[in-house]
RNA sequence: UCCCUAGUAGCUCAGCUGGUUAGAGCACAUGACUGUUAAUCAUGGGGUCCCUGGUUCGAGUCCAGGCUGGGGAGCCA
């Protein structure tokens, strides 16, 4: 048992007539009188009441936003309107002050630029606290769904000695010293003599050692931290960010639609269940946000209602043939709107997928069948030899949320992808392995987990959802 | 990386076709009030107008370059 009840214990517990010890955060002193505190472990805010003349001045003088204080007293029934429970102070300590003209986090709106640069104080904001419990909940219920089902969580490296996954650009890890590096006898710089004895790199993906897991455990999925050098720049984009990636054996490009459909539509539901406040308070958040926006740009629909709207609706399903008829009927493609071309073969831009989801459908799609130009060596074939088991899931607001495929087990139609891709089959002669030695059919996907938090908390930049965001140029805290 | 856009008080912003001493709300300080809900009322302090250079009698305002933030695109999750 804690020392002292969380306040959200106690607006659980509601121990009205008891002595209770409560410490937190200042967020209002009101009337010399009434102290809002806050300890994170909910939204809600607990009244502290303490009578003026039982301080001295200069303790109530530190009693300011930010300040960390601890109250004993009684836990009684709110006299006043916005609270059903207060605490009447006996005892008031000052644990920590924070000295209002220097504390930049104040009662106020604040733009969430400005709270960026705060990074490291701006988890006291409702906004952050809220986003932050909602993070946590979605990670449990990451776990939960696969562990429910059957699924073993898999550790795949961070370190990768793979540099043919072909997922973006890579960071370089290295315990050589930069500024004088040792050399071969040709002036290259000599890896050899590297840490690992070769070249290593931040990973892009657990997928490809989740397929080897795959093809041992039955069902695996990773979790864990990714990275991408590109310079991208963009509300969408992190350096350093975290993915699920489940990966199936026995299972073909319909199972992995039904599996990734079944997942999302469980993580949102257990935020729904699990994190009512918070979301209750983000949905009045955007809504007020929204009032500065010009209507185009508003949301169509409140933030709960959405979240209800993709766990009560089945995904939409189209192959991407389908989607681009789709699109080349539009009126939208007629009256040339579109900025980029349509036609069979395109990768779909942002553009088309935005047009599809959200004024076409206007619901989450999964779109299947892509040219095996465009997409991963990985990805098996069809029949047809034109297009490949690939599906995207894309849904309003946010875009591509979910990229899978059905993987290509035949070895030599593997061996023939990596010829046409460019890729040494000797860098990947174990992930080729698998496909000698007791090769089946499997599937998988990667989900972005940010771009997870941010459809169910409507927050509209990935660097509002992880608490210390990477991106090109900003590794701060 | 490309395109667009912004930078004025601690925060959010206003500042017209260049023209006296650069404004408001919030925050802060002091006082009043005391069952308040981002309390209220009064008074007060607070500025490298992002930086550098230029045009001009005169630049927060116009021009050029740079820095930083934001939006969009590409790449992708």
């Amino acid at each position: 048992m804690p020392k002292h009840p969380s306040i959200l214990e106690l607006f659980n517990d509601k121990p009205i007539g008891t002595n209770v010890l409560v410490k937190g955060w200042v967020r209002t002193f009101r009337n010399d009188q009434f102290i809002t505190v806050t300890d994170g472990s909910t939204i809600k805010t607990l009244q502290i009441v303490i009578k003026k003349e039982e301080h001295d001045e200069e303790k109530l003088k530190k009693i300011q936003t930010g300040a960390c204080i601890s109250a004993k007293g009684l836990l009684e029934k709110s006299l006043g309107k916005g609270q059903d429970i207060e605490l009447i102070c006996e005892e008031l300590v000052i644990l920590g002050e924070s000295d209002p003209n220097e504390f930049p986090i104040q009662m106020k709106r604040h733009t969430m630029e400005f709270l960026r640069e705060k990074a490291h104080l701006r988890f006291r904001t409702n906004t952050f606290g809220s986003v932050f419990r909602i993070r946590h909940h979605l990670a449990f219920a990451v776990h939960k769904f696969f562990n429910d089902r059957g699924f073993f969580n898999l550790h795949s490296p961070i370190i990768t000695g793979s540099d043919a996954e072909g997922a973006g650009e890579m960071f370089k890890v290295t315990t050589l010293d930069i500024q004088n590096p040792p050399r071969t006898e040709n002036g290259e710089v000599d890896l050899s003599q590297d840490f690992f004895g070769k070249p290593t790199n931040l990973t892009v993906s657990g997928q490809l050692e989740a397929e080897l897991a795959a093809l041992a455990l039955g069902k695996v999925y990773t979790f864990g931290p990714t990275f991408r050098a590109e310079n991208s720049n963009t509300s969408r984009h992190l350096a350093e960010f975290w993915m699920i990636e489940p990966e199936v054996a026995f299972n073909d490009i319909f199972d992995n639609m039904d599996l990734a459909e079944e997942f999302l539509q469980f993580c949102i539901k257990y935020a729904l269940e699990n994190c009512r406040e918070d979301l209750e308070f983000l949905q009045e958040r955007e809504a007020n946000e929204d009032k500065l926006k010009p209507v185009d740009d508003r949301q169509s629909m409140p933030l709960i209602q959405r979240l209800e709207f993709v766990t009560n609706n089945k995904f939409e399903r189209i192959t991407y043939s389908e989607a681009i008829d789709i699109l080349l009927n539009s009126n939208h493609y007629k009256k040339k709107k579109f900025k980029f071309n349509v036609e069979w073969g395109i990768d779909l831009q942002s553009e088309h997928e935005r047009y599809l989801v959200e004024k076409h459908f206007q619901k989450p799609v999964i779109i299947t069948g892509y040219p095996a130009a465009i997409k991963a060596f990985y990805m098996r074939m069809n029949e047809d030899g034109k297009t490949v088991a690939a599906m995207d899931i894309l849904v309003p607001g946010i875009g591509e949320i979910i990229g899978g495929s059905q993987r290509e087990e035949r070895l030599e139609n593997l061996i023939a992808k990596c010829e046409q891709f460019n890729i040494p089959q000797d860098h990947l002669w174990w992930y080729l392995e698998t496909r000698k030695f007791g090769t089946c059919e499997h599937a998988g996907f990667g989900l972005g987990f940010e771009r997870l938090i941010m459809y169910v908390t409507g927050m509209q930049n990935i660097r509002d959802v992880i608490p210390f965001p990477r991106t090109p140029q900003n590794a701060e805290f």
